[in-house]
DNA sequence: CGAACTTTTGAGGAGCCTCAACCCCAGTGG
DNA sequence: CCACTGGGGTTGAGGCTCCTCAAAAGTTCG
């Protein structure tokens, strides 16, 4: 693939290639190969390493673990732009696949990693990103171990509405609304928050009902109001159906389900 | 602090400063400064930058992270030769404190950057131990997610079991028996697995009364079979008191509590 | 020894899981 | 054309795990 083909990808603005120069950038897409995937699909099983590192292109992948019994995990999901691979080498003990159809731009492993030893700009980013996932996965810590049921179902649509945010809302009818896709059936969603398929759908029903979310269909999610969803997923009790009584002191409550 | 003081420090041989030459090490020495914090003690709030960074000498760091209501989770717990701090900049968002007494070897930021400019080995060293902080929390998510009470302390036992092993077991009648010291309060345990107090010392009672491990005082733990504690660790049902009956086809069941 | 704190233990309840039925939709084939 | 099938989703009833509340027992330290 010709380096000039880089102009319009995602990686080369917000990803990994950012950090190279046009000359850089040649050398490394003179070994980048398109890959796709169909949803369902693995991309890597656990216990294997990756011959290639990659970056997403377009739609999304999951990282699960399962244990002996069956149980999975999903312990990242990863968006265009994002990097996949582990690069210093050694299997992560993670499986990665694809939750939707998924494109990537991946690198041979050898030749990523001379690039790397050349380019002091490619580390640093690498090491950015590795810390940014960290701080996700802590987060992410914190809802698993912390968070109720609907807190937890709050809290995914929010970084999926905050992932997508501008992307739509216009001709909704609500002024700052957010619509998006799920990328994750209920059963995923469940392996995602560490609950199971049924409390995640009678969660996103109550989110529903209550109107912090409408639903198009099985997968399309519009937020009417961020700062519900928002409130939400921070929030054990949530229970205003509609607007809550305005209090005395002309505060608003922190909780507004 | 002379570089010759760092000949028995651990993180000079396991830590960040292996991956530095005499002279290198040398130029980071020079700025090196020991800090001593006592258990309880914070190191640095959230929404702070540490304004230096640090290796850990003794004691044992907490990371964590409170809800508004108070909720608190630990995201990570630092050892010897571990890394303290976010190398790049910006607050992580997390709070570390002292969990017993802790010793840090503490460089400032700048320097170090410079540091880790100068000498690409620092870069990669960071980027491994970031790397393999990633895939631990992404483990301790498939705790939170999806393990029992029960596997989640078996499991805290197990990795403490883990870092300690060699460190002890000689004197105590079993042969590949591990004995060390919980850093951790059971609240700070539960604050670490995602349960309650009382739901921690129950398990560890249970953990106690079926010999997967002994109690001397309250924070001395003998783990007399590291197999038995392993099983404990990923397996639900943890119905066998003792050993279990011998099964009829002479294998040995996958769970032996 | 007594006060403050941590840990253990118990009783009861809530939240989430389990099991099961049913709905919707798309594909398939008689 | 429609029964059949399978996957995904929703809803309900009941039960189990873990949480909540409470009190006693053990530990630490002045």
């Amino acid at each position: 693939m010709p380096a000039s083909g880089c102009d319009g990808c995602i990686a080369r603005h917000k990803g990994l290639c950012s950090a190279l120069s046009p000359d850089e950038l040649a050398r490394l897409s003179a070994v980048a190969r398109r890959r796709r995937f169909a949803a369902g699909q693995t991309i890597v099983d656990d216990q294997q390493e990756l011959p290639y590192l990659a970056n997403v292109l377009s739609g999304v992948v999951k990282l699960t673990k399962t244990l002996v019994d069956g149980r999975e995990q999903i312990v990242e999901l990863q968006f265009p732009a994002d990097f996949v691979g582990r690069p210093l080498g050694g299997p992560s003990g993670f499986r990665a696949e694809a939750a939707i159809n998924v494109e990537l731009c991946t690198f041979a492993r050898s030749r990523f990693e001379q690039v790397m030893r050349a380019v002091p700009g490619v580390e640093r980013r690498l090491l950015q990103h590795t810390l940014d996932a960290l701080d996700a996965a802590r987060a992410w810590m914190v809802l698993l171990g912390r968070k109720t049921a609907a807190e937890k179902v709050a809290s995914f649509l929010l970084i999926l509405a905050q992932r997508f945010r501008g992307a739509a809302g216009a001709g909704s009818g609500w002024v700052n609304a957010v619509r998006f896709e799920l990328p994750l059936t209920r059963g995923e969603m469940a392996d995602f928050l560490g609950l199971t398929i049924e409390t995640v759908s009678r969660n996103m029903t109550r989110l529903r009902s209550i109107g912090v979310i409408r639903l198009q269909g099985m997968r399309t999610v519009i937020v009417p109001d961020m700062e519900r969803l928002t409130a939400a997923s921070e929030c054990p009790l949530e229970h205003a159906a509609q607007e809550p009584a305005p209090r005395p002191d002309g505060m608003r409550a922190v909780c507004v389900g």
